[in-house]
DNA sequence: GATGAATGAGTCTTCATTCAT
DNA sequence: CATGAATGAAGACTCATTCAT
């Protein structure tokens, strides 16, 4: 029982970083199998088929993306920078506790292998952030750009960041994070 | 000649396009005859391979974005402002001139099928972005980050603004680059 | 003890079934064993594979069937036509009796999974019958056709009745039933 | 041109022989292109899928039977016993003509890879003999008996005959043929 | 040069069979 | 004894690549 729970855990993880690194369709299920040290068949206990696997890990990670966003948020009314700052440590939080998880949604969004619930969840999760920028910009304090650019940019900027990371090309220290922090809040915030 | 030298721009067209909007995996070489109007086997008498194709593609809008970067560059004694508009407005350009390049070399970075030329070739576009934001940080107007870091910032916000655009996500008018181009610079400058 | 006979007996009826209305190939043995209601793995307590259990069933139903032909046989000195007509209500008792187990051996005969020993009990069955119509013709009362190309007749007429009958395309009443035997037996009898 | 004819010529053959041989379930796509001479790759180049190739082989071997049994078909005043004779050496014909095509028809017919059109291919075929066992009955010279059940004595006795000719167990000449069409005759015209 | 029919290596997926519990 | 989770061999199908025309 333990085991089998276990099992699935592996081809989650396994699903996750390959697609993260290679995307889904260069993933192959053997290549799955074999990092997740099961046979390719067991992969097929678990999920329906491939398209099954990305969806169920789509679902999953945005779910927990929200749940940390939500999680100890301002006050409604705290300041908007305040509230900049939550949700900036809370991506730099999940990627601390998902490593591939941030970058798979990105490169995996309006992927073609998505189905209607996945989407859905991303929106959700759009929505949350977007919002907080509407009621900054109403206020003033949040610059006048369209909030979807406003994401882009902070998203943007964030994931490319990560990819760094990854990659050993920047150190991951927390000067560094309250940097990029205070730089985006710079680009964002109305001047 | 001039009717061969068509036959692998029109390849070249069709790849750069099926492969910024599907990736490069999800495109066949069926699909990429289709779209440039010629036989499947014709498409290897200009290229060794898939992978060939791809990397040429890359390297090719590498190259141009490149020169676009260089071409008009301010002097070396104008300010950091003035140059950071201009590789902005460069890469705005770019991206009106070839609508899918920056798209595509941006999700096939890092992607498997680049060979070291690739590699090389972007490495020393981002040198030169890099350059720039080195020398306004000893300057002190630029923000006191890692310069792969302010990079990330930059781009990554670019790439998603340019992505939001493509999808019909935002309206492509002047005053949203406008305020983009000043947005990004407020994330970089020293404050 | 016997609840192992028990077990051995749902998964035979159970294959017979399937098998019948599927076809070997494209009977799962997981199919077997959700209809039997054991797991999947105890099939392999009673059956060293798949090819095993319909071969035993095979043999099981042949041999039923020729008990079934040989019982209560008509003295030797009795008319043929007293004689055929037990063969005829032996095959339709046997398919009352054991609903898909003529349909299934009419499939399954000559099918590439049946061993030596499956086609000789069906060889000794097709023999008996054989022999009745050898002695029919020798006493002149049967046609003179090959014994082989009578049996083709008379099993093929009837088969085919019986899937019309489980297909519910015709009534299988008692009047059909001598309807078809009569027809058979000027199929076969010298006019 | 008249090579690509040729392959999916081949193709057919192939496919006619095994599915009639093993059933579709137990012939494989490998199987086939051996058997054709073809690379597996090229089935798909004639064929959508494996079910694709089932049904237009299905379709192509019931049309060519319907034909046949048209062709010549005597006048309307006729005897039902030149009909007969008619239809029964139309079925002989079709089958020295078509080796395997009317065993692989009456071991698909009601296969579940069977699409709609083939069903109703095969409905028109069955149409035309029922219309003939449906006059003879009013006329009074055909046994009373349901239509579809005639049908099965006569198909079923023609089929099984068949087979023992493939298996080479009983010798196909003239006679036998002759004697076999008068035994049917004599199963189904009413005493 | 240009083509596209032909190919077979490599996918995803199923399922007979094994074996630890 | 009974089970069903796990496996990997094998099948259907796709597609990059070749080559005869």
């Amino acid at each position: 029982m333990e085991e089998a729970t276990s099992k699935r855990e592996h081809i989650l993880n396994a699903g996750l970083n390959l697609f993260a690194e290679r995307g889904f369709d260069a993933t192959t299920i053997p290549m799955i199998a074999t990092k997740a040290e099961v046979g390719a068949g067991t992969i097929y206990r678990y999920f329906i088929n491939k398209e099954n696997l990305v969806n169920e890990l789509f679902q999953q990670y945005v779910e927990t993306c929200i749940n940390i966003l939500h999680e100890h948020y301002p006050e409604t009314n705290s300041s908007p920078r305040e509230q900049f700052r939550h949700i900036f440590n809370g991506m730099v939080r999940f990627t601390n506790e998902h490593e591939h998880a941030l970058y798979f949604i990105k490169t995996h969004n309006h992927s073609h292998v998505l189905n209607e619930t996945s989407r859905e969840r991303f929106e959700e999760m759009l929505n949350f952030i977007r919002s907080f920028f509407e009621k900054g910009k109403e206020q003033g304090i949040i610059r006048d750009l369209p909030a979807n650019a406003l994401i882009a940019i902070v998203l943007g900027a964030f994931l490319e960041l990560h990819k760094l990371v990854r990659e050993g090309d920047v150190d991951p220290n927390a000067k560094l994070f309250e940097g990029v922090e205070e730089s985006c809040w710079d680009a964002i915030r109305a001047h």
